[in-house]
This record gives C-alpha cells, structure tokens and sequence, in this order.
DNA sequence: TCCAACATGTAAGGAGTTACATGATTTC
DNA sequence: GAAATCATGTAACTCCTTACATGTTGGA
C-alpha cells in the first residue's frame, strides 16, 4: 500500500521477464538492471509473499530430492496490469541525488591539492572500471538467444545511458584534475601553510 | 558513532563556510549544493545537537527584542579536524544508484511506444531546466564578493559536473526517443494488439 | 490582511541495509 | 577438502522523510 517504494515494481518486472525465485530476481538486479538499480534480500523475500498475498503473484514451490526447497513465482494478469501502470507513471522526480565526491571537493578547498586531486584520479578509475562493465554487458546483449527480444533495444538504451554518462564523467574528472594542478602554483605557500590544521594533526 | 551516515560532514561542511542557523544550513544545502545533495531539517537539527555534544561545535544564543532565538552554530577546531578527516577519506563507492526512468524502460518494452516516449521526453524537459538552474547559480557564482573565495574554483568545478552529465544526458534522451520511434514502425501491430494489455485495460 | 520567509524542534513511521541462521550441491 | 553457488528467510537497526506544533517579522 505504501508511499512510495519501488522495490515492488523491480521484482515485479523482474518476475515479467519469466517465472523465477527470490534468488534469481537478485540475481537479474545484480546483473544487467545493477549499473542503475539494486534490492538485497531483505527487501525482495518481503515483498514477494506481499505479492502473493495481494494477488499480484503466484508460487510454486518445487521439490528436487533432498535439493532445498525453490520457490518460483509467476506475475498473475492484476500483477501484470499493476506494473503497467506504474511504468506509465510519469517519473517521479522527487529524489534528489547525493554525489559524494562533489560534496568533498565543494567543501575540500582547505586540503592540500594532493588529497583533493586523489580524490578525482580514483574517481576517474571507477569510471573506468564501469565502463569495462558495460563493455561486458554489450556482449552479453549480443548473444543470439535474446537478439530477438522485444525488449533489447529498451536494454540497449539502458546501457547506452551509462556510456554517455560515464564518458562525460571522464571527461570531467580530466578537467578537473587540470584545474586542480593549476591551482597548486599559486596555492603552494596556503597549501603548506595550511596542510597541518587542513589534515587535523 | 553511528555506520556511514553523510549528513554529519554535510552539516559540518556548511558550518565550515563561516558560522551560522540550522536554518540557513537547510538553506546552503538548498541552493548553491543542491543539485547534488540535500538534508531536511529533521536530520538538521538533532545533528546539530549531536555536533555540541561531541565537541565539534558551539552554539550561541542570540535574542533580538520579541524575535524568535536563533542558534548560531560554529565550528570547533576538533570539528575541523573530523570534517577534514572525512573529506580526504576515499569516496565510499559502495551506494549504488536508483535511477527510475532506466527502470521503467527497461521493462517497458510490452508498453505502447507513446507511453515509452513520452517518459523520455518528460525527462528531457526536466534535464533542461537543470540546465537552466545551473546557468543560475554560475551567475551567482560571478557575484564579485566571493571572487577570491578559495572555494570558487572547486565550486564551479561541481557546477561544471552537473553541466557535462546534463548535456549527456540531452543526447541520451534525443538518441532514445529516435530509437523508440523508429521501432514503432516495426512494433505497429504488436504495439496495437497489445496496447489493451498493457495498459491493464 | 494574508503570505512568504525566518526560525526551531519532535514524533511516527517507512525504507533499506546488514548481520545472522541454516543447509545442499557443485566445482576446483 | 574448501570454496563458490544455490537457496530462503528473519531481526535489528539505521537512515531519512513527512507531518505536526509553534511563533515572529516584514512586505504586498
């Protein structure tokens, strides 16, 4: 019933996607839907007897011998309808992001420029990294048993999202560590002066 | 003592920039840091409290004839030196993000192309007007009287984030919206058999 | 006269993470 | 024999938002 969480309509289009257990909605969160959306366990298990007991949902547990037990679910049509309708809800532009690294450097301007600059350079190697990981995820998109799904141009687009984004993080994090190294010249006497109070030894 | 809650530093950050309310924490937080970070003043104010307690800040009361008091908090030399701890700490990278509308197309595929585009183009008009708040606040960053703050650059360096990812984001949503409507001719009749579906109707 | 801005706080509750508890099967 | 993967769930706790409660000053 609740505000506004959106842990259920995850699951539930992780679930519209075919039948599957809690464990394997993780597992589609953590894979191709992660570089933009996460649920742990402690929320998906929860939510998916809500499901059930809302009618968005039945399961089906199976028994393989002396295997633990599974239990899969399958979106009934009212699950189906209900996260249609949520999908077609324009976004809810409520959230307002938090973004670490900027509130550090806006208010890091006291630290020596080493400290601020590592800050940048360690940023530039995530991006980096995730942009290996979108690479991955483009050739799992290749593969010829899901070239027909209707929904891999929507998938592609996802992905693209990150590319463009982390590109101009880059791109940025390039610019910025320049500002910072020039900055250094004409702060070098302010930066030694203040290193010791800036580091709180 | 608590896990890896930000609000503090965000809150000691706002104090560093020169002694001040509650109130006009909410408001720093607000404006000038905004568009990458915010707080409310039911994290505000206990925080505040917490910052006394710890010694990392005092507080001083001021009484104007029948006005409402007004708690002007500064920051203590311990206060600094936890804030700066904290700033050359490395990112905590650990937070994924959400991003709603990636979420929706993602598994919106089943969706009429309308519905899918109109999402995209909601966004972009959003992603517009961002860019018109930033070119606000680079204006009000020219304002001469914080011309030689040695904050400005790493300021305009978190303005200068938000318009690189904004532009992105731009292309990103003119690429998609083509993308969608370009798969619509193909989709026509899938889309209209089962737009009834779809829409939960 | 009313509204916006200034100003401070508390309480309830929702959202979400982490750690715990348990155990089988498969792969190296 | 150990580690990773499959598999399900609960409990405690933290974080954060929202709503409530209250009151002043100044401008349109």
């Amino acid at each position: 019933m609740s505000g506004r969480s959106r842990t259920r309509y995850a699951v539930l289009g992780a679930l519209s996607q075919h039948p599957m257990s809690g464990y394997d909605v993780k597992g589609v969160l953590e894979t191709i839907v992660g570089h933009f959306w996460h649920e742990s366990f402690g929320q998906i298990y929860p939510i998916l007897r809500e499901l059930v007991a809302g009618g968005l949902a039945t399961v089906d547990t199976e028994r393989g011998a002396g295997r633990p037990e599974r239990h899969v679910y399958t979106v009934t049509p009212q699950g189906t309808a209900e996260l249609n309708r949520w999908l077609a809800e324009p976004v809810d532009h409520h959230q307002r992001p938090r973004h670490e690294l900027l509130l550090k450097l806006f208010f890091g301007a006291g630290l020596p420029r080493e400290v601020t600059l590592r800050l940048v350079e360690r940023h530039r190697e995530e991006v980096e990294v995730m942009l290996a990981t979108y690479g991955e995820i483009r050739i799992a998109l290749q593969d010829e048993s899901i070239a027909n799904d209707r929904g891999r141009p929507f998938w592609l687009a996802t992905l693209r999202y990150g590319e463009l984004t982390a590109e101009a993080t880059l791109r940025w994090c390039d610019e910025t560590a320049e500002l910072i190294r020039a900055l250094a010249d004409s702060q070098e006497t302010a930066a030694l002066d203040g290193a010791s109070a800036a580091t709180g030894l």
